[in-house]
RNA sequence: CGGGGCGUAGCGCAGCCUGGUAAGCGCACCUGCCUUGGGAGCAGGGGGUCGGUGGUUCAAAUCCACUCGCCCCGACCA
């Protein structure tokens, strides 16, 4: 490909409105522009790595015995409401009407029409199992898109769906969907984490994620370098730091004004973890007392798998339903649910009197209050392993991947039913699994990259190589220049010759900005002597070669580490 | 949806507080000369209803109201 013939629109500078590394060199680079928030156009150089990525998932895909098909993007909302989804998804889904007010609604996931088909299509145990896998336009309208590709509103997905008898198939699929997303991870040069995660909405009890590590990310991953426990923080049990020792009296202690447990450490001259932590939040079911120490963060998702939605209480409500305003609740003496952090269950604390201006020191658990023992905390920096014991680290993540096991939450209500050997008709048992390419892509640039531009990992890169003849002025260059492109063509490379007008500088910078991984830089002095010179962009490390060497050699770096 | 920020030429910005003499800079673009190993130089040139609407005023990029859009933090994220 030439350069000047190719649409790759660089930039010096970077559009003010860019943040994430990933979104500020993917738009200098010429890879991708933007249309509207949360919507971005892929140019040709943007393209050529999806297609890249593309290319390794279907060829993994196809390894475990996935089949690709296409489906629309445009669903009747009947299917939708047979899952009860249409209901429950609320203004993330795109909806609409056709031209005689049938409800539409736009593709967010196909889990629905996957299961459609299933039951229309697949009637015996001998039709199974089946993966069936697309890669194809999603639309989601999320409340905020962020970090240019990485969270947008209109994306591509792989999303692949298996369809087994039981269980035990369903395990297969699942280890099958394992081993692939591992192979496509690395083969796409990331560094990234299997951890688990929650099923959340999607139904099912198995389900991890694939996590690619970067400050872009929106998510975190608590990681123990020992055991190799590795989850979603939003589920992740970590065992808190011992607190200190050393008993109490039971008293009452005079707290005037004191209501924090940072105001209330410091005034009594203890540490935070020997405080519980009282808040009242509102159910569905009606008011929950929440306990944590001191030293804790609630982590919400934990609490919403146990009491459904909620939100806390105002201060009103605080008093309404405890009789004490927020700052001196204590965990004894009230009529409502109660519900305490397991990191609670030994010790002697310090904890609101119940009384204004009041605390109490010396409760024990068990002895004074009672509560539902539960797992409730946010697993932080430090904080030990529930496995092993062994400090856990914190990563914040950005997620590329995920897999699920559904069971047969969308075929029994779409009806996708087979009949087994003895004539005994069952639910098909399905699995979902899902890659974003973009986000691969993004993450690859997150992880890759210098104060220059881009290092594009070779698999993925938008060409193997490029040419740059720092002097087209000068015919032995330019010839050789063409000659060097035919050569590498000929060789099944990708290729990218700078054949512009533009001064060596210019070709210089674009080329690292643009990130192909190998660069074969063609300038007068060195043609001078028979030399052409070979530079590896991520290491910067340069060569010089004879003339008649160079395709030998650049064939052996593109495969060498491919 | 809550909080914050920003909309002036393709991109990056100044001007706004203190209304007029304020449509300006750098890059990019076009023409010519020159130059060719890290985003050259000189000369000439094109391009902007200052996001939109309404108001205040003799006068609005500048003040006020509304509105649209974009970004960031949080909530949400099937």
């Amino acid at each position: 490909m030439r350069f000047s013939r190719m649409f790759i629109p660089t930039l010096k500078e970077t559009p003010s409105e860019a943040e994430a590394v990933s979104h500020r060199l993917l738009l200098r680079a010429g890879f991708i522009r933007q249309l509207a928030s949360g919507l971005y156009i892929f140019l040709p150089l943007g393209y050529r790595v999806m297609e890249r990525i593309n290319t390794i998932i279907r060829e993994e895909m196809a390894g475990i015995g996935a089949q690709e098909l296409l489906m629309t993007v445009l669903h009747p909302a009947e299917i939708w409401q047979k899952t009860g989804r249409w209901e429950e998804i609320g203004e993330e889904m795109f909806r609409l009407k056709d031209r005689t007010g049938r409800h539409m609604c736009l593709g967010m996931t196909h889990e629905e029409i996957m299961a459609w088909l299933a039951s229309r299509e697949i009637r015996s145990y001998r039709d199974l199992p089946q993966i069936w896998y697309q890669i194809q336009q999603k639309l989601r309208d999320e409340a905020r898109p962020k970090s240019g590709i990485i969270r947008t509103r209109e994306f591509l997905m792989k999303d692949s769906y298996s369809f087994d008898r039981d269980e035990e198939g369903l395990e297969q699929s699942y280890r099958l969907h394992e081993g692939a997303y591992h192979r496509i991870f690395n083969r796409c040069g990331l560094r990234f984490y299997q951890v688990e995660s929650d099923p959340g909405m999607m139904g099912g009890a198995t389900a991890h994620e694939f996590m690619a590590p970067s400050p872009a990310g929106e998510d975190d991953i608590a990681l123990c370098g020992s055991c190799g426990y590795a989850a979603n923080v939003e589920l992740a049990r970590s065992l808190s730091p011992e607190t200190e020792a050393g008993d109490l009296p039971y008293e009452e202690v005079h707290t005037p004004g004191k209501r924090t447990v940072q105001e209330v450490s410091e005034f009594l001259g203890l540490p935070p973890s020997r405080f519980i932590k009282s808040l009242l939040y509102i159910g569905d079911d009606g008011p929950v007392l929440v306990l944590l120490r001191g030293d804790q963060d609630l982590q919400e998702r934990k609490l919403q798998r146990i009491i459904g939605p909620f939100r806390t209480a105002g201060k009103e409500e605080v008093v309404a339903t405890l009789g004490v305003e927020a700052g001196f609740i204590g965990p004894a003496g009230h009529k409502v649910r109660i519900i305490a952090d397991e990191a609670l269950k030994e010790g002697v604390y310090v904890s609101g009197a119940n009384r204004a201006d009041y605390h109490l020191k010396g409760l024990r658990p068990g002895v004074h209050f009672d509560a539902e023992w539960a797992d409730l905390h946010i697993a932080k920096e430090g904080d030990r392993c529930h496995r092993c014991g062994a400090p856990l680290r914190i990563e914040r993540v950005i997620e590329i991947g995920n897999i699920f096991k559904l069971g047969t939450k969308y075929s029994v209500p779409l009806r996708a039913y087979y009949l087994d050997e003895n004539g005994v008709e069952r639910p098909i048992v399905m699995g979902s699994y899902g890659i974003g390419p973009a986000r691969v892509a993004a993450a690859a640039v997150e992880q890759s990259h210098d104060q220059d531009g881009i290092i594009w990992p070779r698999a993925i890169a938008p060409f193997d190589v490029t040419v740059l003849p720092l002097n087209m002025a000068d015919t032995e260059t330019v010839e050789l220049a063409d000659e060097l492109y035919r050569a590498l063509t000929e060789k099944g490379l990708e290729v990218l010759i700078d054949d512009r007008d533009e001064r060596a500088g210019v070709k210089f910078k674009d080329a690292d900005l643009i990130g192909i991984p190998t660069q074969v830089i063609i300038g007068q002095k060195s043609l001078r002597q028979g030399l052409v010179e070979i530079k590896d962009r991520r290491s910067r490390q340069r060569e010089l070669v004879k003339r008649e060497e160079v395709v030998e050699r650049v064939v052996d770096m593109v495969q060498g580490s491919a």
